[in-house]
Parts: structure tokens; sequence; C-alpha cells
DNA sequence: TAAGAGCATGGTATCGATTACATGAAATAT
DNA sequence: ATATTTCATGTAATCGATACCATGCTCTTA
């Protein structure tokens, strides 16, 4: 099924069923015949040439680092939702966590495969940066900041700055596990906010550091080692809440008690710290949300070409639940 | 940049430039020339011209109820898998737990939007059955079975029956916190095997179900509920993981001890699963996997247009673990 | 009443590729 | 030596829409 056999089946022209679809002038008349047509038929316009001719795709690119990760999946979530709202397609591209991928969806989306781009990024090198800057579609970074450049973010600093000033009032000795400093967000932000407000409140005489992969395990050890050489740390704060969880097992293992021997925070406020035993106080930073934000300024920098830059930060907010006292 | 200024820059047709790009037979010579023009300007074909002529997209839409869910996202990740390395793209379809969108999704796809169609199925309605049999696309269901149809499932039944007999063995009251009937999967066929395989095993005397919603709260309730009506269950099992997390939260909250009162089971082996403390028992799908499967059963008959339908088993494997004696 | 605005419609060039067809040269077979 | 393949290339039709241009009609409005 093409227009033209339906124009032909209509007794039109092709471009009055193109105006049909369009909104331009068509009298009521054979505005009636032309619905008539395309309803017995189940006509629709073919995607494809309406891209071609109008070269607009009404189609968004996604680049995230890996789909079954509650936070990206929540992100993902939050931008589908204003997407399929505002009939436009998502194409995910999931890169596994593997640079180079993330690099070559950027080549792959740059001329105007898709109307946009959303990277939700965690490591930004300086390849990055010159790919993006020499993307020619609209485009928005979540979960990071980077100035000159659409950016929705959490402001990872703020946020841990004020729960270490709040653990920095029953704590004595202190620890962190972090993750590694090439991730801005959750790994450098993160941990310089600790140290400062720690500094900052007088409390750097004792404050020891680890740093673990994001995953249970490695957390698990970490923590080993830290209490092996510090065993008279009194509060722990680690850079994601599977990463306290990994941390909690072993405080378990080794009979500390929580929050009584220990406080423990985490940050992300995801399903697990509400689940673990005791529950986890961590930062909360409202995903879905971030997500929906981000589309919508993609979206809107679509419509208006030359928008200015805006650089959105989102709200946090701590969940104080039982790991702290 | 467009083909044929390419082709004018080489001194050579369009058709030619083409052929460099298909693999058409162009002279080592020619090939030399268009290779450095392509690099200098850094072209490349049109997506969109391409798809109108050759009615090919190199695109799969994935049709999923929900993105942030661990199984869902894991389906996701290995079908993704498949398709970067086969160089297609994956376009989401969430439809956020509606059964309406499902359906505006399997129209919007229907006419060649997309090469293949994937569907991570729930709830199949008559009218679902309708629209995947006027699908005019290459198919798969994946996480169900239907007759006819390529499905990509997991023998819950199966799985469930087997877990089951071996509760049997150390209980004597028996419990379940099902899911909804109209869910085949994990709802029906759950329920089933565990009621059938108690039944075979002799213990159907003392056999209680509720019903709940998939998440922990509705799960928890669910628990209290079976727990006023009859103290004496020894054996509880959870139609799924977090379910069966919502449950533990309730058993503790009455004192009870697990393993040593009560035997729990869930479904899934997550994440949740072996953090949740005492670990619990559960019945591992490898999702990544039959995600992986599914995209492949896709190509494969996208490549062989009348290859005759497969519905293709995955295997299970039941995770014992500190639930359980 | 003439000029301009708004409505309705058709013809056709165009978007950027692929590919059927035509043509000729070189290589191989008979 | 002639007939066939195989290779290399160009011309132009085509995929299925959109939109510019032209045309004619019916109203306003000065």
């Amino acid at each position: 099924m093409t227009i033209s056999e339906i124009a032909k089946l209509a007794g039109v022209s092709t471009a009055t069923v193109s105006r049909y679809f369009n909104q331009g002038y068509v009298s009521e008349e054979k505005k009636q015949i032309i619905r008539r047509i395309v309803e017995e038929t189940g006509f629709s316009p073919s995607p494809h040439a309406q891209m071609l001719r109008t070269k607009q795709t009404r189609t968004i690119g996604v680049i995230i680092p890996k789909i079954n990760s509650e936070t990206v999946s929540r992100m993902v979530a939050g931008i589908n939702r204003v997407l399929t709202q505002e009939k436009y397609l998502l194409v995910l591209g999931d890169t596994e966590n593997d640079e180079r991928e993330e690099l070559k969806f950027l080549d792959l989306f740059r001329n105007k495969q898709v109307d946009g781009v959303i990277l939700i990024g965690t490591v930004l090198s300086a390849k990055h940066k010159q790919r993006i800057k020499n993307l020619d579609v609209p485009f928005v970074l979540l979960g990071q900041r980077m100035l000159g450049v659409n950016s929705v973010y959490h402001d990872n600093y703020e946020a841990v700055y004020a729960l270490a000033s709040k653990l920095a009032q029953n704590g004595k000795v202190f620890a962190m596990i972090a993750a590694t400093e090439a991730d801005q967000a959750a790994g450098s932000d993160r941990r310089r906010a600790y140290w400062d407000a720690l500094r900052e409140l007088g409390k750097s005489e004792k404050v020891f550091f680890e740093e673990a992969r994001f995953d249970l395990h490695a957390a698990r050890e970490a923590c080993s080692r830290l209490f092996e050489a510090h065993p008279d740390i009194d509060t722990l704060f680690c850079a994601t809440d599977n990463m306290a969880v990994g941390a909690l097992q072993h405080l378990h293992s080794i009979g500390k008690t929580i929050p009584h021997d220990i406080q423990l925070a985490g940050v992300g406020d995801t399903f697990i710290s509400d689940v673990a035993n005791p529950t986890i106080t961590s930062i909360a930073f409202p995903y879905e949300e971030s997500g929906q934000v981000a589309a919508e300024l993609l979206l809107q920098s679509i419509v208006d070409e030359n928008a200015s830059k805006k650089e959105i930060k989102i709200a946090y907010k701590i969940s104080y639940k039982g790991s702290t006292r």
C-alpha cells in the first residue's frame, strides 16, 4: 500500500492524500472519502519515505553503559515515558561498559540517524567530549555535567557533603569505599565531598579510603581490608548502595552491629537499600525524573534549534533509615 | 554529503560508489580513490534512503512491559548483545504494563517499520494473539510459549514442579503466594505446578494459596493473611523473589526463623535473593541467555523467510540457598 | 468592481540511495 | 579463431512520501 494507491482509490491526487495526513487544506468531502479508504485498507504512510523526505525521524538515540542496572533502567524508564507520550521512538545503544562502543554509537547517530541523542555517561574522556561537540544533532548529557553542553545531573558533591556532615556528628573514625576516580559523578565527586565535609568540620584526622569496583563482592573485600587495617572505624560511607550492601555482609560476618557499632550509608536509595537488614540510609536521586527532564530538554532543543544550552541540577533527598543513628 | 557528491569527487558514477559500499564489482584502482574520498569527507550513506530503497531497516523492535525490572532488563541486555554484534539497532517499546500500549507498538511495527519484533509478554489476550498472527514481520515471543509462534520460554511448570517436590520432603503445611492467573508463566503455570507436585506426592491435604501483585508490599500483606489464617505453615513458596523478600520481612516481624521454622523459596534467582538474609532458595532462569536465543532466532527467521516456527525451552537451575533446609 | 486573501486541488521535482539494463573490455573455453 | 563468461562501469528508473508551483474558485475589502 502506498499513498498513490490510496490516491487512486479515492480519486484524488497523492498531494491531497498527503495533505490529509498533514493537516493541509482538504475539503470535508474529500476528507470523508480518504478517511474511508484509509480505514478500509489499514494504510499508514511509510515512515522511511517520510524520513528521507522530511529529515525528521521522530526517533531519539539513548546511549547507556548497561541496561540491567537499577539506576540506568530507571532513567531510561523516565526518558521513555516522555518519548512515547510525544510519539517519539527510542533506540537503545547499550555499550556494556565498553568505551569504544560508546563512540561507535555516537558515530552511528551522528548524521541524522536520529533527531537527538541522550547519553548516560560515566567516564568522559577527551575523545568523548570531542565527539559530543562534533555531533550535529541535539544532545543531552544525563547523570553528569559538562560545561557548554545540555546536561541534567545530580549534584553528587552537594548531596554527599550534606550526608557526611550529618554522619560526622556521630562519628570519630571515618571510612569510605569509593569508586574509580575516572567516574566523575560516582567516583570523584562523592569522594571529594566526603573528604571536604569531614575536613571542614575538623574531623579529618581519621578518614580512610578504599577503592572498589561497583559490585557487591569487590566492596565486601574492600570493607575487609579497611577493617583489618583500622578496626576502630565507626562510620562507613559507600559510593553506592550495592557497595554498602557488600560492606554490610562483611560487617555482619565479623559480628558488627549496625547501626550500634557502625553507622553505614550508601547512595542511590535503590530497591536493595530498603531490603537490606537493617535498611540502609542513602541519598535518593529521582532517576525517573531526571530521565524525564533530560527527554523534555532534548525535545525542546529539537524544536528550538538554537536554544541556549542548559545545565539542570536535579534535587536530592537523604533517606535516613535503619543503618544510621 | 550524498553519494552523488562523492561520485563527482571521485570521478565515477553513483552506481560505482554504491557498489563500493555493497561489495559489487569495482576495480582496485577506483576502490582506492573512493576510499580516500570517503575517508576525507567522513561520508556514510543515508540509512533512510537505504531503508526506503531496500526495505531493510536493520532494526528490531522490542516490546516490554517495564524496563526497570531485573528480569526484563536482563533479557533486554541479552537481546542487545546479539543485535549490536550483528549490527542491528534496537528500538524499545516500553508499555509500562499498559496492555493498550502493547497493541499500539505492535501496530506501529506492523508494516515494515522494523525488520522484526520481539515481545516480552506477560498477559496474552485474544486480541494480542490476533495482532501477533497478523504481524507481517518476523516475530519472537519471549518468556512465554504460544503454539505456532516462535517462542523462547522458560518451563515454569517443570521448574516449579521440581522445586516443590524437593520442598515437599521437608514440609507438612504448605502455602504459596501466587501471582495473577492472567499471567500465564509467572501466575498460572507456577501455581499449577506447585499444586500438582504436592498433590502427586500425597501432600495436598494442607496447601494454601494467596494472590498478590508483584511488589514487595503486596506480598508482605498476603503473607500476613496466610499466617493469620494458618499459623502452622512450615513451607512457603512465592511466585517471585521480590514476593519472597516481602514475605520474609513479615516472617521476621512475627519472629519466625528461616529456614528453621519455615522453608522459603522464590523464583528468578535475582540479585535480591542473594542479598536477603538468609539468602533465598530460588529457581534460576538465565534471562540474558534467553534474550540472546530469542534475538538469534529472530535474526535467523529474518534471513530464512520461511523457516519453520520454533519453540525453544530454556533450561532452569535450582539454586538452593539459606532459606531451605 | 478590482484586487487581494484564503481555500482546494493537481502536477511534478525531490530526498539519497539501489539496481536493472546496456555496453564494452578482458579472460577463458571450445 | 570464435563463442562465452567474468569483470567494470555508466544511465536512468525506482522506492514512497513531501512540498513547491501553478491554477481556479470563492469571499472580503477598499
